[in-house]
Parts: structure tokens; sequence; C-alpha cells
DNA sequence: TTGTGTTTTATTGCCTCC
DNA sequence: GGAGGCAATAAAACACAA
């Protein structure tokens, strides 16, 4: 079917609106009033346009909206179409929709006197114009949902991987501490001969620490202590299923005491690099 | 052509505000 | 109480794959 907005564009006689209100072409249940357009833009809107109240209200017949459906013009098939298909659904044409847009930007809300004077611009019933707000709103509202659910997600997904890199990195500082543990035990088991800070390229000894490689003969206090650098537990924050707090909470004062056990050095107590989490404040 | 999913237009019912 | 907004929904129009 050919463009159906030319079915009713323009105004002119009565022919077109007694045939309606006989088939029911057309009906409302708006408050709004029938809006009659003496200018020249093509109504272009939907069935649900005229109540027939307004139409037996009538304002002036010789100034009605409608014009009597031209064949020549439309073809007969759509004429045929036309008078067979009551209230058919008309979308808005690409103009229509463009200037409701437009509008839409500026201010997303009607007050009475815009959408009176967008539905003269257009040929649209007010009706028809709040309805196309209160839909465009509904789908703004969708969109906006949807942008505020990827910013999350996003979030989300940054704080994971800062979450698993750091995860990596306590794994990486409890082997180096659990490699530290296993030579000073052998040299121990070798005839307790007095450790020896560590050479270049090996792990710094933290400051807390030092004097238990000054005295061989405590060196239990370390071993003792070790088993404070276990995890308090393994549990993993982004698991849904054991993302308790009080877990959570243990997982930090494990953290504590291992921090606990190799103090936050002064500054320029070492020369070496120092593992990144002595960096953290804490 | 047809079935199906999506979009658009419109209605209904409820709520809030003046 | 009426006007206007919103959520839920219906239904027509449209897009598109099979």
């Amino acid at each position: 079917m050919a463009d159906d907005s030319r079915v009713f564009a323009g105004a002119g006689g009565s022919t077109l609106v007694s045939l309606l209100q006989n088939q029911r072409f057309l009906h409302s249940s708006s408050s709004d009033t029938f809006f009659l357009s003496g200018a020249s833009p093509p109504f272009m809107g939907t069935s649900a346009i005229v109540s027939f109240e307004d139409i037996h209200r009538g304002s002036d017949p010789t100034n009605s909206f409608f014009r009597p459906f031209d064949p020549d013009e439309n073809g007969e098939d759509d004429a045929d179409e036309f008078f067979s298909q009551p209230e058919k659904k008309r979308r808005l044409t690409a103009n229509q929709v463009q200037s409701l847009e437009k509008s839409f930007e500026l201010e997303n809300k009607l007050d009475p006197e815009r959408k009176l004077q967008l539905s003269k611009d257009l040929g649209l019933q007010p009706r028809q114009v709040a309805i196309w707000f209160q839909n465009r709103r509904a789908r703004w509202k969708t969109k906006q949902l949807e942008k505020d659910y990827d910013t999350l997600q996003a979030d989300y997904n940054a704080l994971k991987a800062e979450f698993d890199s750091l995860l990596k990195e306590r794994d990486e500082l409890k082997s180096e501490v659990l490699l530290l543990k296993d030579k000073l035990l052998h040299t121990e088991g070798q005839g307790g001969e007095k450790p020896k800070l560590p050479a270049e390229g090996e792990a710094p000894i933290p400051a807390g620490k030092r004097e238990m490689f000054d005295s061989a003969s405590e060196s239990p206090h370390f071993t003792e202590q070790s088993s404070l650098l276990e995890p308090a537990d393994s549990s993993y924050a982004f698991e849904p299923d054991q993302s308790d707090l009080s877990q959570d909470e243990e997982d930090i004062s494990g953290s504590k005491r291992f921090l606990n056990v190799f103090p936050k050095p002064e500054m320029g107590e070492y020369s070496g690099n120092l593992p990144a989490f002595w960096s953290w404040s804490y």
C-alpha cells in the first residue's frame, strides 16, 4: 500500500467523516481536543485520531479536517484496503519523528503550550504528541538503564582485575617467604651457621626481622610466626558463593598479621628494591 | 511467503500533585 | 477531582531469516 497518510491528506469535505462515523474507522478515548489543521501539513496520524463526539460536536464542516478519499491519487487497491481495514495504526512520518526528537532533546517533558504548538506544526493530535513523548521517555529510560548497567559492569571488571592482580602478587610474595624459610632451615640443619643477609638479587630481609638473622639460636621465632604467613583462607571475593563479609574481614586481618611479621621499613633502610606491597598504605 | 522477533503507537489503570 | 506521569500491556507495523 502506498503512503497511508495520503488517505487523510489535507482538508476538505465531510463525506469521509460520515463514512468513518458509520464504520467506526476512527475513535479516541482521549481527553484532548480534536485538532483541526488549517495549514498544509498532511495528516499523518494513526487511526485513533478523532473522537466521534468531536466529530459530532463538529467543528465547521466546511473546515473539515478530511477530504474525500481520492482513488486516482491512492490507487484502487489502496482504496479497497483502506475501506476494508478499520482502525489501522499509522506510523508517524520521518519528518514528524525528527521534529519530535528535536523537541525531546530540548526538553523531555511537554508543557501544554508546547504540546499544542507541536501538534499544530506537525498536524497531529495533541494527544498523539503527548503519547509520543510518553513513549519516548520510556525508551530513554530503558536506554539509560542499559548504559548504567554497562558502566557498573565495567567498574566491576576493573575492580576484579585489580583484585586478581593483588591476589597474584600476594601468592608470589608468599612463595618467596617460603623459599627463604626453607633456606633458613636448611642452613640451620647444616650446623647452625648464622644465616647470612640475602645476596644481591635475592629478596631483602625486612627490618623487623633482621635480628633473627643476627641470632641463630632464636630462629624458632621465625618458624613459629611463619604459620601466620599462611593465607587466612582461600576465599575469593568475586566468587558468588563465597563473598561472605566475615571471610573478607578474616582475609584482611590475615594480611595485617602478614604485615606485622614484615613491618613496613623506614625510609632509606634498604638500598635494594622493596616489594610492591611495602608501598601500600595500611 | 510465512513465521518470528522487534519497534512503534496507543490504551488502561494507578499514583501523585495542585 | 482533574491533569499529567508512569508501568504494563495490546496490537499494528516492520524487519528479516528460512
